[in-house]
RNA sequence: GCCAGUGUGGUGGAAUUGGUAGACACGACGGAUUCAAAAUCCGUUGCAGCAAUGUGUGCCGGUUCGAGUCCGGCCACUGGUACCA
């Protein structure tokens, strides 16, 4: 054995091992408890992040401690293929964005392999192949027959200079990132996927996610928003104008209702009204954000119009107002502003009436509507008929009675939306739709796909290529034959990613979408991992998916994962300087020397080049705007994978974010180090000796019962609590309760080996590679990988004596060793002979006596 | 704006069910080794105090024998906000 430890040396020689032994293919085998393991593929955008190697790591560990475990482990591995990230490449490095996504693919696989994951490569797929993409163009053809896709007008962000559509990131301070013009809203023709008839399935089946984090259960049923109201009608020119609310208690305190700018009733009183055309106009310059709707200033203009109000008959103004959708609902809505801020805020502004209705239930509550509005549930007030009554009631009874005057009716209403799935980009699934003039939009048929997208193209910064390709473009009607054009949009990206998971589960399936005996072998998902913030898009359109496949009889479960991990960011500092021209250039932590206190606090930070300072900017999520990515390869190159790995499982608890550290990452090597060489000096012994549990002493016996605390312990924070920074600190402990064990007896060196062969097996997950080596070289002949996860031997546990705390009035004032089943009684009288439990009770009296055996004892005086 | 989180020493974090705040590391300081340095090993390390002790988990208040943990109200930061993935 090698007295040092080599990292570069060793990771090559059990990578190839894996390899060699198959170690991490997965098959089909109807006796062994299956396990599947998945991370959320990334995004191929050129190299590993840090986020990627955290995400990786977690997986990888919890995929190699299942296998110990015995399970028939599958941990797959692709890529998330198509995205906007290829098509800006293609215009600023003019490379097509196939060949540079394929390129990127191929280094980042072999980066993959360098950190040493035990994934089943057979199983590799990418999003962006025609073998992959066909199946979801097949199953978006099979939602067409079934009325679940519909085609509508809806907004988008449209720069005039540039003609072309614009993603939300790419529309900065409301302007075009390229052009710099000022967007608009347009509405343009897309597809929709009816993600709403699955909203209350979506929000329901949350409950049988037990072992999702609670967040993002309470995010997801949020955004559903899943609401009982009531839908009600104003008169308006003698035509009724539909509006919805949760809140009808309040009916009584409307005093203006609001359509949106686009609204019709809008834009007919514009034709006479150059100003309000002005306004509805200026309405266009704003971002298809909800973000930006919410924050922005609410403004509106009153349409000279009225309407009338259901119940009581009285006229209130109709106004227009920026923050009215007109995609949602109706596109307009009933203003309370005694009740609603937001209603409050806009009355304040324009000096419409503001009436209040509602009186607090506890009296003790002051309202000042003047201040603010008040939105709880109360009493009602100024409401005629329904005075007095209280919410559940006052919402029975107003919406009786506007059924009864046949003005509205109560319903159930949801804030999610349909999923639009139309982009018009060029490097995505293409829309597997034939336009005909005399048919409409005509399916592709099955015989026909895939619609290959075509790799080789121009790019020339006017949009998509395939929206001017002829030859892509022309073809005949599946219908009845006449020439027709093919839809030139793609789908969202989100589609591919929707299903992936169960196509890892059927992957070689030719002839079909998934084969249900495979993929229902593996699914659901057991345990996913994947950053926090796909909490709600990403993980709400795969559980739609996988409803979608269930009820295409393509799966049998109602929900693809179960058990999901959600990993924080990771951190670094960020560093700039102010250019002359007042922008900001962001410096490379790499590039910057720091000058420290004794106290290790941060006194200046310079630029390595010149000397000259750098201001710190805080420490933030990599990433390449802020020039603050750490490059795992660097690291990998110097430390090796497995020092990286542990780094990033010890740092912080997966959940958390994580900051980057030089010198953690140090410590991190320097442990494994002292691994080595404690495994090192004891082969060095050359002797091997049986455990015989009767001739121990008591020292053999403590590091013997630390070694058993110790399996307890890492086991449950793997498998339960999911800590791994917690579980690596307890081997720690363990090792360093080895180093000062210093006993070459017989039973000295058995009881040793047996703690060092934990070490390595409740490593092994977390640093594969130096456990293998040090495995093999304990136990010539041997592969770790096929060694079950060490057992607890619960004899060792025991203990007689324990230590308990004692405190008087809440403050420690001493320690003290007893019996572990001391009674009650014995444990409070030795307590209170303690001498400095005395000093400090004193002459006081004894009020009260708290005892908690095996724990403390607390003595309550006055 | 709205939804969901987070906040503990110089730093990352630990405290698993309301029961010893600071495990395990990093850094710093002191020492050993070395011609010297690196590496390694040993020790000290929340703050104040010679000590006894006091004090301390973002801020304000509450419940409790006991609160980092539970409750109410704030502040700051982070993620998401439907076309970044």
């Amino acid at each position: 054995m090698n007295e040092t430890y080599q990292p570069q040396t060793i990771e090559p020689q059990a990578q190839q091992h894996w390899i060699d032994n198959n170690s991490f293919k997965s098959s089909e085998d109807a006796n062994k408890e299956t396990f599947y393991c998945l991370s959320m593929f990334p995004y191929p955008s050129g190299k590993l992040h840090m986020g990627h190697v955290r995400n990786y790591t977690i997986g990888d560990v919890i995929s190699r401690y299942q296998k110990m475990q015995g399970k028939n482990v599958l941990q797959p591995m692709g890529w998330d293929a198509f995205g906007l990230p290829a098509e800006n490449a293609a215009m600023n490095n003019n490379v097509a964005p196939a060949k540079w996504t394929y390129e990127n693919i191929n280094y980042m696989r072999s980066q993959l392999e360098r950190m040493g994951f035990g994934y089943d490569w057979d199983r590799e797929l990418a999003t962006c192949h025609p073998e992959y993409y066909r199946w979801e163009q097949w199953f978006f053809t099979k939602l067409m027959k079934k009325g679940l896709v519909y085609k509508k007008d809806a907004e988008v962000n449209w720069d005039p200079v540039d003609q072309t559509v614009l993603a939300n990131e790419q529309v900065i301070d409301g302007r075009g990132w390229r052009s710099g013009a000022l967007i608009e809203r347009k509405k343009i023709p897309q597809w929709f996927l009816k993600i709403t008839d699955y909203a209350d399935q979506l929000v329901d089946d949350l409950d049988k996610l037990e072992d999702w984090p609670e967040q993002v259960r309470t995010q997801q049923k949020n955004w559903i928003g899943r609401s009982n109201g009531v839908e009600l009608s104003f008169e308006v020119n003698g035509a009724e104008l539909e509006v919805f609310t949760t809140r009808p208690d309040t009916l009584m305190g409307v005093t203006y209702v609001a359509v949106a700018a686009q609204h019709p009733l809008a834009l007919e009183a514009a034709k006479s009204n150059p100003e309000l055309a002005s306004f509805i106009d200026e309405c266009k310059n704003i971002k298809v954000a909800e973000a930006d709707m919410a924050t922005m200033e609410k403004k509106g203009m009153p349409l000279g119009l009225t309407a009338i109000h259901p119940i009581t008959g009285k006229t209130v103004p109709v106004w227009t107002a920026n923050f009215v959708l007109m995609d949602y609902g109706s596109g307009a809505v009933m203003a309370v502003p005694a009740h609603d801020q937001r209603d409050w805020e806009f009355a304040t502004k324009y000096g419409l009436d503001i009436i209040q209705v509602l009186r607090p239930n506890n009296d003790d509550v002051l309202v000042d509507i003047t201040e603010a509005a008040f939105t709880d549930k109360g009493i009602l007030i100024n409401s005629g008929d329904f005075d007095d009554l209280e919410f559940d009631i006052a919402f029975k009874a107003i919406s009786a009675e506007l059924e009864r005057l046949g003005k509205g009716k109560t319903t159930i209403n949801y804030r999610l939306r349909d999923w639009g799935v139309s982009r018009q980009r060029y490097w995505g699934t293409p829309i597997p739709v034939i336009n005909c003039a005399s048919c409409g939009p005509v399916a592709v048929p099955e015989e026909q796909l895939p619609v290959v997208l075509p790799e080789d193209v121009e790019f020339d910064g006017s949009g998509s290529p395939i929206k001017k390709m002829r030859s892509f473009i022309d073809t005949t009607c599946p219908e009845c034959g006449a020439a027709a054009e093919r839809e030139t949009d793609t789908f969202d990206t989100f589609m591919e990613s929707s299903w992936y998971y169960a196509r890892y589960a059927s992957r070689s399936s030719e002839n079909a979408m998934l084969e249900p005996e495979k993929a229902n072998y593996w699914l659901p998902v057991d345990q996913y991992v994947g950053g926090i913030e796909h909490a709600i898009l990403h993980l709400l359109y795969s559980r739609f998916f996988h409803k979608l496949m269930r009820d295409e009889g393509l799966v049998d479960s109602d929900e693809p994962f179960k058990r999901l991990l959600c990993q924080g960011m990771v951190l670094a500092d960020t560093y700039y300087r102010e250019n002359d021209d007042s922008s900001i250039s962001w410096i490379s932590p790499n590039d910057v020397d720091l000058e420290t206190d004794d106290k290790g606090r941060t006194l200046s930070a310079t630029l390595k080049t010149d000397g000259l300072p750098v201001v710190h900017g805080g420490v933030t999520k990599m990433s390449k705007s802020k020039n603050n990515g750490i490059d795992p390869q660097m690291m990998i190159d110097k430390y090796g994978a497995d020092t990286v790995r542990l780094f990033m499982m010890f740092a912080a608890p997966p959940i958390q974010s994580l900051e980057w550290s030089d010198s953690a990452v140090e410590g991190a090597q320097r442990f494994l180090k002292r691994l080595w060489k404690l495994t090192f000096d004891h082969l060095a012994l050359d002797k091997s000796m049986t455990l015989d549990l009767t001739e121990l002493n008591q020292q053999q016996s403590e590091l013997r019962r630390k070694v058993h605390q110790t399996i307890k312990k890492v086991s449950h924070d793997v498998e339960v609590r999911q800590t791994f920074n917690t579980a690596i600190a307890a081997v720690m402990e363990l090792t360093n309760n080895i180093s000062k064990f210093k006993d070459d007896s017989d039973q000295g060196i058995a009881v040793q080996r047996e703690a060092i062969e934990a070490c390595i097996l409740l490593l092994s997950p977390i640093t594969p590679h130096i456990a293998h080596q040090l495995w093999a070289e304990l136990n010539p002949q041997t592969d770790i990988t096929t060694v079950p996860w060490p057992a607890v031997d619960e004899s060792a546990l025991m203990q007689a004596n324990v230590e308990m705390v004692i405190s008087v009035n809440g403050k420690v004032r001493g320690k003290m060793t007893i019996e572990a089943d001391a009674d009650e009684d014995l444990i409070f009288h030795t307590a209170l002979a303690m001498e400095n439990v005395q000093k400090f009770i004193a002459d006081k009296t004894i009020r009260k006596k708290i005892v908690v055996p095996n724990k403390l004892v607390n003595i309550v005086v006055a």
